[in-house]
DNA sequence: CCGAGAAGTCAACAGATGATGGCCAACGGA
DNA sequence: TCCGTTGGCCATCATCTGTTGACTTCTCGG
């Protein structure tokens, strides 16, 4: 089967709108329905180019964080640079909408779940240089504080949170994360 | 309208079963059906006693987080202290299942975002003491590093989040928590 | 012992949801 | 020009959702 142009275009329509919706409602209620409306297509036309809701979810939340290479940087700095980097991840129009989208799915869909447990066991874990001593142990310290801080920034919306402008609080994070990273645990 | 005690029975054990449901599912997927099957009561009784399913949740999440009060603690001890009272109310069944029912509904349901967003208002904000300067944004920086970590130790199960015991992770955070109430901020 | 009121059951409603298959229109190579 | 292939739409299905109202059964005060 070969795809034209056409085709290829209603299907980005399709997962813009997908991903816009999945944000802002989670998966249960984000529907076919909604979705297509969005992108201004059929319902069925979902169902043809994704297989299933399913098949779309998954589609939608391919994401890559783009982790720096941590082991190449000052070791002072690490925890300055990795806070500051995923700030912008979240930050931006693109990718913080699918992390959105990640985040508020995982909590109540398991594959969801299994996803986000994927990419930290993999990006960010792998991001901390794998010679690291205790790295999973140190890769989930990080990311409790920095999705606890997406949390209530981003879905919560807690006040004092959002009020926040993105350096201070990377002023205030930078030096949690990098005793996480850096600093001997026990 | 006199309530037996019959009554009051099945009336509690149709918010534990809730409580559970509402737990393990979230808010969307949890059905008035399911929820009456656990408690072996038929579907319209739930309604009849709690209007309906929007009441019924409202009802599961009265949850009362018992802070100590911290300014009544040397002022080296508070991070801890808190760090611990907080994992052994997530660790405890009764209320730490009221939490996992509010953190995963909140996540999708505007409503139990504004009650998490009232409840971390008043009671963590109020806990710290009033005459704290920047009580507010300490406020938000805790509970973003305290409900990240049980984002990812209660929902979603990160391994290695998982693998710490609770002591352990009390060493771990409370020098964080320590920072975020009592250190200078800028 | 009886009858009022509560507790509980049953069947059904109206609406929404994900998914399917048949149909028509547009496109593009021969 | 013609015709197979593809994109798109419509009507529809089976199922599940919260919620309602009518009916039966139980309880207990007089």
């Amino acid at each position: 089967m070969a795809f034209t142009a056409r085709s290829e275009e209603t299907r980005a329509a399709i997962l813009a709108a997908a991903r816009r919706r999945f944000a802002a409602d989670g998966y249960e209620r984000a529907t076919v329905r909604a979705i297509a409306a969005d992108a201004d297509i059929d319902p069925s036309m979902v169902i043809r180019y994704y297989g299933s809701k399913e098949g779309l979810f998954a589609a939608a939340v391919d994401v890559d964080l783009r982790l720096p290479d941590l082991a190449a940087l000052p070791p002072d700095r690490v925890g300055e640079v990795f806070v500051r980097h995923f700030l912008a991840l979240w930050e931006g129009p693109g990718p913080g909408e699918v992390l959105t989208v990640l985040l508020r799915s995982a909590v109540t869909n398991e594959s969801a779940a299994e996803r986000m447990r994927m990419i930290f066991a993999t990006q960010v874990a792998t991001a901390l240089g794998p010679s690291v001593e205790d790295g999973p142990t140190r890769a989930a310290l990080v990311a409790g504080q920095v999705l606890g801080v997406a949390l209530c920034r981003y879905i919560l919306r807690l006040p004092p949170m959002v009020a926040l402008d993105a350096e201070t609080l990377v002023a205030y994070l930078a030096p949690t994360v990098q005793r996480y990273i850096g600093a001997p645990l026990a």
